[in-house]
DNA sequence: GTTTAGGCTTCG
């Protein structure tokens, strides 16, 4: 969520990139940008619930310095219009750059940036310390003071009680090193509930009963010795000790308890206070806390190498891939590169409840963990994705399990093999906690798993070959390509510096367009690479009433004959119509006469329904007394329900002309638009997708291999509605309407990045989906016949 | 401005 900062440090991992080098082609990643706030636009309500604030920055106070514009949206917008006047030094990280559409008027930089992306984040800071204004609106009251002024409207100051100072019934703010807490769970009541037990310089721990609406507003900690920030909570008495609980409006920020770390705060606020007093606190806290050896004696975070039978450890791990074992029960295979020294047991599940890999190379193998899950935590397992990083608190190592889940008989006599078990129950802060991508204990963690894949030949066999081997899947899609590549997560492969290239990733569909599938149908012009709509009956009926109410008689050219055919009418009592064709004599005297016809002055309904009659119908209309196509954009052909556009810009219009029959088996779309010197158009499919895991989302096209990965041809899309509904049937496989991510499956593509060249001459990485296909082809009936060539049956009405 | 929980392992 985009966060506005008031005070804190900026993270070490940031660096400062000067306005005057930013260019659209600016990497945004882990940079940041620095300014003073020389103007500040209104807040704009642009839709229901969205803002949209407009911001000026400039580098330093000198009006040479260069100025670039800021656009903020959403919360962020409320939050920097509450929060920051002019003259404040802002800090801006997680932008994206574009271009600004008011260079030419206000001067500033050429580009702007945008603040829109879950990981946008401001920090500000004010010029002058904060007074001791008691007003506790102060900080939320929109401001266009200039700076000589805005220290009037200044948030008011938190004060901090010491844990030997709390006094019983009062409500208080307090710091404190986390020395045990639980994971937040959902209590019996309406609220989800947290515990924790806290100290400070005092030395005296106080237990702290935390209750909130969201799971997320409690305090993040990922391991005893983080620092908390608890504002709101309320003293009591419980068995003779006093004790705090969350009061009205309680928040709560925490911090690392590392010294040495960046004093980064962690919270769900979207707008709080941090200033310098913060920052000391926290690491007063913390050096009080080294000294004293608060987390040594209570961490039991370890290695899976030092794993004990027996023992109850915590472990700092990721998941690779998961299936539930039965409603009590949910296995999580996750590893941290280390290899137990015990063996580990194997616990095997029906393939098709997997998510995430089924299997990994042998040496990866060796290092994964089955962790079973076990009843009140089974809930929150299911929701967490592959590749996510995770903590497991109060995990225990089972030695010789011999009645687990899954389990086949073959297995079960082997008796010292190492399990691990996650005890249902929150005894001893027993709970899975998340581990944000950021977190100095997840970088630790990665550069570990990266070890281990530059180490190991993990060339052998592939995940995903194995899983090929293994088991049917129930995806619906399989990889056809040459490639043996590892998947990679779509994180990685955004981040990566060349991408251009094949890559292998494991996905959910989370969303595509277009929702109305005829629209993913295009014609594609092979000689000028144009792709176009497919063109609307309406707009094309047109066309045939225009040219019929213009028909003129016209002399058939010499190779032709004249006749005329007899349409029953299309309703009971309705009259018959007689319309005007010319066929070739060549064909007449072969007695082919129903395997080409040129129609004239006929609509395109009635077009249609001669279709049924003759295999290929080319309708023409009279032009200065020479046969002539319809124009664009009438198909040139009508060839049973497949009709055939030609290219508007590389057809010739050239005087229709007799087709040249001679060695020709079947007159069929190829030999006609030769004849007449139409540029065919290709019937393609093209549709944008929305790829996810459990890192990152990704948009790709299906585009060139569209026609594999539904296993249909797309000129059968445009003629027929069962391949149509197989599109549909398709695409409502991989991506349920309304059905949350639990329900699409996993899919392994090959995807393709290559680059395209916008209008600067920049190059953009654009991804194709490529050799992806869906396994159980159920192919329309008209599949049987070859795509494409052929002859193409007459369908029934 | 209710209630919940108020640490203290383990069916598997």
């Amino acid at each position: 969520m985009p966060v506005l900062f008031e005070g804190a440090q900026v993270p070490a991992h940031l660096t400062n990139i000067p306005i005057s080098l930013i260019s659209t082609s600016t990497d945004s990643a882990n940079k940041y940008v620095k300014g003073k706030v020389i103007h500040k636009g209104p807040l704009v309500v642009s839709a229901a619930d969205n803002f949209i604030l407009k911001t000026v920055i400039q580098e330093d106070d000198s009006s040479q310095k260069p100025s670039i514009n800021i656009v903020l949206f959403g919360d962020l917008a409320k939050s920097f219009s509450q929060s920051v006047n002019q003259g404040d030094v802002v800090v801006a990280s997680g932008f994206q750059v574009g271009k600004s559409p008011t260079v030419r008027k206000d001067n500033h930089h050429a580009c702007n940036l945008l603040l829109s992306k879950s990981d946008a984040c401001i920090y500000v800071y004010h010029p002058q310390s904060p007074s001791d204004s008691k007003s506790p609106q102060a900080s939320k009251r929109s401001s266009t003071c200039s700076a000589e002024v805005s220290q009037t409207t200044k948030a008011p100051k938190y004060t901090y009680v010491r844990l030997d100072n709390l006094k019983l019934s009062s409500t208080v703010n307090v710091y404190g090193v986390v020395v045990f807490f639980k994971l937040p769970h959902k209590s019996r009541g309406t609220h989800w509930c947290s515990t924790l037990k806290i100290t400070d310089q005092s030395n005296l721990k106080i237990q702290c009963t935390l209750f909130c609406n969201k799971r997320e507003d409690h305090p993040q900690i990922f391991q005893v010795g983080d620092i908390v920030r608890l504002h709101r909570v309320k003293t009591q008495s419980y068995e003779e000790s006093i004790q705090l609980i969350s009061a009205y409006g309680f928040a709560a920020v925490t911090f690392d308890g590392i010294v040495g770390r960046a004093v980064e705060p962690r919270t769900s606020s979207r707008s709080f206070q941090f200033h310098q007093e913060d920052q000391q606190k926290v690491e007063e806290l913390r050096a009080w806390a080294a000294s004293h050896s608060i987390v040594s004696a209570t961490s039991t975070t370890i290695p899976l190498s030092a794993t004990q039978p027996k023992a109850y450890f915590d472990l700092t791990c990721q998941l690779l891939a998961k299936a539930p074992i039965d409603t009590t029960c949910t296995l999580l295979r996750v590893w941290d590169g280390s290899q137990c020294p015990h063996t580990l047991l194997k616990v095997i599940v029906e393939p098709d409840s997997v998510e995430g890999p089924v299997s990994f190379s042998e040496n990866k193998e060796n290092l994964i963990a089955n962790v079973l899950v076990y009843d009140n935590h089974v809930e929150f397992a299911r929701q967490l994705k592959p590749g996510t990083f995770l903590r497991i608190f109060n995990l225990r190592a089972i030695p010789g399990s011999s009645r687990v889940p899954g389990l086949t008989s073959s297995q079960a006599v082997e008796h010292d093999h190492l399990a691990f078990h996650l005890h249902g129950g929150t005894s001893y802060g027993r709970g899975i906690q998340v581990l944000p991508e950021n977190s100095q204990d997840v970088q630790e963690l990665k550069s570990a798993l990266e070890m281990f894949s530059k180490d190991k030949d993990d060339s052998g066999v592939s995940d995903s070959e194995l899983m090929d081997i293994w088991c049917t899947p129930p995806e619906t899609l399989e990889r056809r390509c040459i490639h043996n590549i590892e998947t990679v997560m779509l994180s990685q492969l955004k981040q990566c510096n060349d991408p251009l290239g094949s890559h292998h990733v494991r996905v959910q569909l989370s969303s595509f367009k277009p929702h109305r599938l005829h629209q993913a149908l295009k014609l594609y012009c092979s000689k000028c690479s144009s792709l176009q709509d497919v063109p609307d009956d309406e707009v094309v009926n047109r066309v045939f009433s225009e040219a019929s109410r213009n028909a003129e008689l016209c002399s058939p050219p010499s190779w032709a004959l004249s006749g005329k055919v007899n349409l029953p009418g299309i309703s009971h009592g309705s009259s018959n119509r007689t319309l005007h064709i010319h066929s070739s004599s060549e064909l007449l005297s072969e007695g082919k006469a129903k395997e080409l016809i040129y129609i004239m002055g006929s609509s395109l309904e009635e077009t249609c329904r001669l279709a049924d009659g003759y295999q290929n119908i080319i309708p023409v209309r009279s032009s200065e007394g020479r046969l002539a196509l319809l124009d664009w954009p009438a198909p040139f052909l009508f060839r049973g329900r497949k009709r055939y556009y030609g290219c508007k810009s590389c057809s010739e219009a050239a005087a229709v002309s007799e087709p040249s029959c001679e060695g020709v088996d079947v007159i069929d779309e190829k030999v006609i638009a030769e004849a007449l010197q139409v540029q065919p158009l290709q019937f393609v499919l093209l549709m944008e997708l929305q790829l996810q895991d459990a890192t990152d989302t990704l948009d790709v096209f299906l585009w060139k291999h569209a026609e594999m990965f539904f296993n249909v041809s797309a000129e059968d899309v445009a003629a027929n509605q069962e391949a149509q509904d197989h599109i549909s049937r398709t695409m409502n496989a991989l991506c349920p309407k309304g059905g949350s991510d639990v329900h699409r499956p996993w899919l392994d593509m090959c995807l393709t990045a290559y680059s395209t060249v916008c209008d600067g001459g920049r190059g953009q990485t654009c991804y194709q989906i490529c050799d992806t296909g869906i396994i159980k082809p159920r192919p329309p009936p008209s599949e049987s016949y070859p795509s494409g060539s052929g002859p193409t049956p007459h369908e029934a009405a």
